[in-house]
RNA sequence: GGCGGCAUCGCCAAGUGGACUAAGGCCACGGUUUGCAAAACCGUUACCCUGGGUUCGAAUCCCAGUGCCGCCUCCA
C-alpha cells in the first residue's frame, strides 16, 4: 500500500514520496479575512485538514503552514482594484488591524468547531512585509521584475515556464483576457510584486520603491519559502486559485530560487448551494455561522468527506438530512459499543472478529491511500458498524477487552483520521454526576414498572411526551436507554 | 473565444480495462425483533447520457454527439 496524490501539475495519480524522509512540508493557502468563512472555506480546509491527520496517521513529521492574508488581496483581480481588507475596513468604520483580527477569530473559532487540527504556523501577510520586499528585490536583480511609477511587476515573459500548472499559453491569454490595460506594464500579463499606495491608502509600508504595499501573490511564496524551504512537498487550495494565484506563485518562487516550488500541487473543488455556484457576485453565500445554526459542525464535517475532495459540492438541505442521518447511524454504534463496554463482564471473543476488523481497517486505508477516498473510507466504515451492530445485538456476553478493542479501531479511523467523532456524546453522560440522568433513572424506572403492569397506554404517553421534548426512550431485552434527539 | 472538469439506482456518491450479476449513505416497500415503538438486522430497486470504435474483455480507453459545470474579474 502506498498513498498516491493527483497531482495538479502533472494531472496524474503519483505515489507520495516526501523530499526529505518521514517529514513532510505542506503549505495551504489560507482565508483573506475580510468576512465571515462560509461553506467554501469549509470544503477546502476540512479536505486539507484531513490529508494531514492521514500523513500524520502514516507517521510523517507534517508541518502545515497556512497563511492569513490580511493585506494585498484586491478586489477586482491580483493587481486592480480596492484592498479587500481596506475597503471593508472603511465601510465598518473600522481599523483594518482591527477587521483582520475580528475575521481571523471567526475563522479559527469556525474551523475548530469543524474539528481541523489548527494548522503548526499561522503566518499573517503584513507580518512578512520585509521578506516579500526581499523577494522582489532579487526578482529585478535577476531580470525577471521590473519597478514601473512606484510598482514592481513580475515580467511573465521572462519566465518561460510561465503557464505549466494552469496550462494557460501566454498569447491565448493576452487574446482573450478581461485584463485592462495598465500602461505601467510591459505586458499585460505581468502581475503586481509591489503596489504603490496612493495618498489616502492607509496601510503601506516603506520600501525601495516608495511606499506602498505587497502584491497578493508574493505573501505565499515568502512564507512558504520562509517556513518551510524553498521546494515544498505539498501546497494545497482552491482550484479556482490555480489560475492566476498559483500560476504566480510558480514564477516567482523558481525564478528567485532556481528549484522548484511545489512537488505536489492539490486542489480541491468548489461548492455550489442548489445547484448554483456559490460566489461573492450571486450572493447566495452561505456563511458557517449560518449553517451551524441548522446543522451540527460535525455534521457538515461529514457531509463534505462524503463526497471526494477533487469533486464538486453541492450543499442542499435535503442532502445535509441525509448526511446527518447517515452520521446518526454511524454514532449510534459507537455510543451502543461503549455503553456495553461499561456493562462487560467476562464474556468470549467472538470467533472471525479480529479478521473482520483487520479487513474494514484494511478497506478503509486502502481507500484513504488512493488519493484520500473519504467517501470509500465511509463506506467501510459502513460497514464495519453494521457488522457491530449485529454483534452488540446478538445477546451473547462479549468480552470487555475485546469490545475497547472495536471502539479503538472506531476512534483510530472515525476520529483520529476523519475526525468525525465527538469527543463525548451529548446524549450520554454517562459517569457525571448529572441531575438529569439521575431524573431520567427515576422516569425510566417508574414507566417500566407500568408496562410489567400492561399498562401500556400510560407507559407510551411518557414516552411520547419525552420525544416531543428531545428525548427519546430505547426499550431493550433487559433495560431501557434515553437519549437525546434532534426535535 | 481559450483552458479544464463532469454525466453511475428516486436522491447523494464510490468505482477509471478483468473477482462490476457496480461499494456505501438517504428515501421507499416488504420482513425479523418489539406489548407497541425506536434502534438494529435481513431482503427488494442500475442494461453505468447517446452513437460509433479499440480489446479476448469497457462504467472504466479512443472518436463524435447531447447536456451540465468550473477557470480565464472576485472567491476556498
Amino acid at each position: 500500500m502506498a498513498l498516491k496524490f493527483y497531482n495538479s501539475l502533472t494531472k496524474k495519480k503519483e505515489v507520495f514520496t516526501p523530499l526529505n524522509e518521514g517529514r513532510v512540508n505542506m503549505y495551504v493557502c489560507g482565508p483573506t479575512v475580510y468576512d465571515h468563512p462560509h461553506i467554501g472555506h469549509a470544503k477546502s480546509y476540512v479536505s486539507f485538514d484531513v490529508i494531514v491527520r492521514y500523513l500524520r496517521y502514516l507517521d510523517y513529521k507534517v508541518r502545515y503552514v497556512q497563511n492569513i492574508t490580511d493585506v494585498g488581496h484586491l478586489t477586482d483581480n491580483a493587481d486592480a482594484g480596492e484592498d479587500k481588507i481596506l475597503k471593508r475596513a472603511q465601510r465598518e468604520r473600522v481599523e483594518p488591524a482591527e477587521l483582520v483580527e475580528i475575521y481571523t477569530k471567526s475563522y479559527f473559532e469556525d474551523m475548530d468547531a469543524l474539528n481541523n487540527l489548527r494548522p503548526d504556523i499561522s503566518p499573517r501577510a503584513t507580518a512578512h512585509i520585509p521578506e516579500q520586499i526581499e523577494i522582489v528585490e532579487k526578482l529585478i536583480e535577476k531580470g525577471f521584475a521590473y519597478a514601473s511609477n512606484g510598482s514592481v511587476y513580475f515580467d511573465v515573459q521572462k519566465f518561460t515556464e510561465y503557464g505549466k500548472l494552469s496550462g494557460r499559453k501566454q498569447e491565448e491569454l493576452e487574446a482573450g483576457a478581461r485584463i485592462e490595460i495598465n500602461p505601467e506594464k510591459r505586458n499585460p500579463s505581468d502581475f503586481a510584486l509591489w503596489k504603490k499606495a496612493e495618498p489616502g491608502h492607509i496601510m503601506r509600508w516603506k520600501s525601495p520603491w516608495g511606499e506602498g504595499f505587497p502584491g497578493w501573490h508574493l505573501e505565499c511564496s515568502a512564507m512558504s519559502m520562509k517556513y518551510l524551504g524553498q521546494t515544498l512537498d505539498i501546497h494545497g487550495g482552491g482550484l479556482e486559485n490555480i489560475f492566476p494565484h498559483h500560476e504566480c506563485e510558480i514564477a516567482q518562487s523558481e525564478a528567485a530560487n532556481k528549484s522548484p516550488f511545489v512537488r505536489y500541487w492539490i486542489h480541491n473543488n468548489m461548492v455550489t448551494v442548489n445547484g448554483q455556484k456559490m460566489g461573492k457576485s450571486l450572493g447566495n453565500f452561505v456563511t458557517l455561522k449560518d449553517a451551524f445554526t441548522k446543522y451540527n459542525p460535525l455534521t457538515i464535517r461529514f457531509f463534505i468527506l462524503t463526497t471526494h475532495y477533487r469533486s464538486p459540492l453541492d450543499f442542499s438541505n435535503e442532502a445535509l438530512d441525509a448526511a446527518d442521518k447517515g452520521l446518526e447511524r454511524l454514532y449510534n454504534t459507537i455510543v451502543n459499543l461503549r455503553e456495553q463496554i461499561d456493562s462487560a463482564k467476562d464474556g468470549s471473543t467472538p470467533s472471525g472478529i479480529y479478521e473482520k476488523l483487520e479487513h474494514y481497517k484494511k478497506t478503509f486505508l486502502e481507500a484513504m491511500d488512493e488519493d484520500i477516498n473519504t467517501p470509500g473510507a465511509i463506506a467501510a466504515l459502513f460497514d464495519l458498524s453494521k457488522d457491530v451492530n449485529t454483534l452488540l445485538n446478538s445477546g451473547q456476553e462479549i468480552s470487555k477487552m475485546c469490545l475497547e478493542d472495536i471502539d479503538r479501531l472506531c476512534q483510530e479511523l472515525a476520529g483520529n483520521i476523519l475526525g468525525i467523532i465527538p469527543k463525548t456524546f451529548e446524549s450520554k453522560k454517562k459517569g457525571e454526576a448529572d441531575v438529569l440522568d439521575n431524573v431520567m433513572r427515576v422516569i425510566i424506572d417508574t414507566r417500566n414498572e407500568l408496562r410489567k403492569a400492561k399498562q401500556w397506554q400510560l407507559s407510551d404517553f411518557i414516552r411520547n411526551k419525552l420525544t416531543e421534548i428531545g428525548i427519546a426512550l430505547d426499550d431493550k431485552p433487559d433495560s431501557t436507554a434515553w437519549k437525546r434527539i434532534k426535535k
